[in-house]
DNA sequence: GTCGTAATATTTGGATCCAAATGACACTAG
DNA sequence: CTAGTGTCATTTGGATCCAAATATTACGAC
């Protein structure tokens, strides 16, 4: 039986795709499904398979492979084939180091410029995560809370950056969350933050968005430590 | 005459190429050639010429750029062709307040694990800088003095965004510093800078940094606003 | 039974060919 | 003389074909 285990069942096409634009239409399909954790990381992907699914030769497939691997979503190995980048690992510290650099930032110039409409919004976050169970949904709203209380920065080039690790981050969570042992994410954290930027309170909110990540990044480092996640991030 | 201005020239590109790593190698060359301003920005970037130039078909140059358009070093317009991306323009104060954010970080991570030797390669590239009157060396010494004194910060993440935000200052000063009147920068700036870091005088060398970035991101701005630079931007 | 080697199969990288789209130019009409 | 249109040339995007490299598997020797 030639059983291989393709997750590209997850990617669906619909119809024929209009010709002369093919690779681009593969290259956000690709990557939204790379992002969103469709296609786990260490995914190998065959430039045949995904032609045969999208329906056209590989060649669009090979100039949209380059270009997510040029992004760091893949990493392509000569003759080797291209691979879902792996997710943080032993960098861990340096990334949250450098997250909470950026999206204090960020939350310093978006609060005086947020308004009810965001608050209520991030508020509504909350909730749904403390409803949800869906590991998926989780990492999602994750990113969008705090995507929310950030939104308003004026500072587009910092905002893209700290949009880069937040989805860095929900790759990583909707990957390692249930390994991790930890259902749910006890909500206070995000509470209390939200409260201190709703108050306008900027030290207080920085302070509690340093203290967040810094939680983070203990338990990550901690799950990264155990023979669990050692066996699921090597031989991939 | 088909005399068609193609600043290809600059490209050299010694012996046959190794067949089977054209793509990596074609890639490399058009970055460096980019990054150092072989390449100025707006030059137009014909997929045949460039594989005559190498000496290859047109296959791995199509993925070379499109690597390097992933990269936001070009800006591939289908059917157009592609093009040396613009540098920072109207976003020139974000540009800068984003550099002052991470570079004073990596000085702080860096100040404290300097040793004499970095010291004084920063020293030797101000000494340089003060004699070099060449507009493309003094964009690079102008680098490698910052790099110098950050180069020691643990952070890797951080280092290379910041290596990103110096390479696109050196790219816009090699193309503006003659247009812009200042032929030679004063290395008052420098010297200041590089004595309290010396020193280890953390909160003085951020100020210092500070101050240095907050002067070049005025400059730049005015400048950009005056017309010269409006017809050097605009329409190419 | 296990390890090493050789042959095969799979897969990627490059070359060539063809189609579609855009830009330039010339010709015609007003 | 100018504006508009139609044709042609240039250039990119996709498909197909071929070669090189690596992984896999089978076979044989110890």
């Amino acid at each position: 039986m030639t059983q291989k285990p393709k997750p590209l069942h997850s990617i669906k096409v619909e119809g024929p795709i209009p010709a002369h634009l093919a690779r681009s239409v593969i290259e956000e399909t690709l990557r939204s499904a790379i992002l969103d954790g469709r296609l786990p990381c260490g995914t190998a992907l065959r430039q045949q398979d995904l032609a045969d699914l999208f329906g056209v030769s590989r060649m669009p497939v090979r100039e949209a492979l380059r270009q997510l691997e040029a992004q760091e979503l893949l990493s392509v190995t000569t003759h080797k084939g291209a691979v879902v980048a792996p997710l943080i690992q032993g960098d861990a510290a340096e990334t949250y180091e450098l997250r909470i650099l950026l999206e204090s930032e960020a939350m310093r110039q978006s609060i005086p410029l947020l308004t009810e409409a965001e608050h209520q919004l991030a508020a509504g976050y909350i909730d749904e995560l403390e409803a949800q169970h869906d590991y998926n949904e989780i990492g999602r709203l994750n990113r969008l809370f705090h995507m929310a209380l950030y939104s308003k920065a004026p500072n587009q080039r910092l905002l893209r950056l700290v949009e880069d690790g937040l989805n860095e981050e929900e790759r990583f969570l909707r990957f390692n969350l249930e390994a991790m042992g930890l259902g749910k994410l006890s909500q206070d954290d995000h509470r209390a933050m939200l409260q201190a930027v709703i108050e306008r309170d900027i030290p207080r909110s920085l302070e509690m968005l340093e203290q967040h990540l810094n939680r983070g990044v203990e338990v990550i480092t901690r799950y990264l430590a155990t023979p669990a996640a050692q066996k699921r991030h090597t031989a991939r």
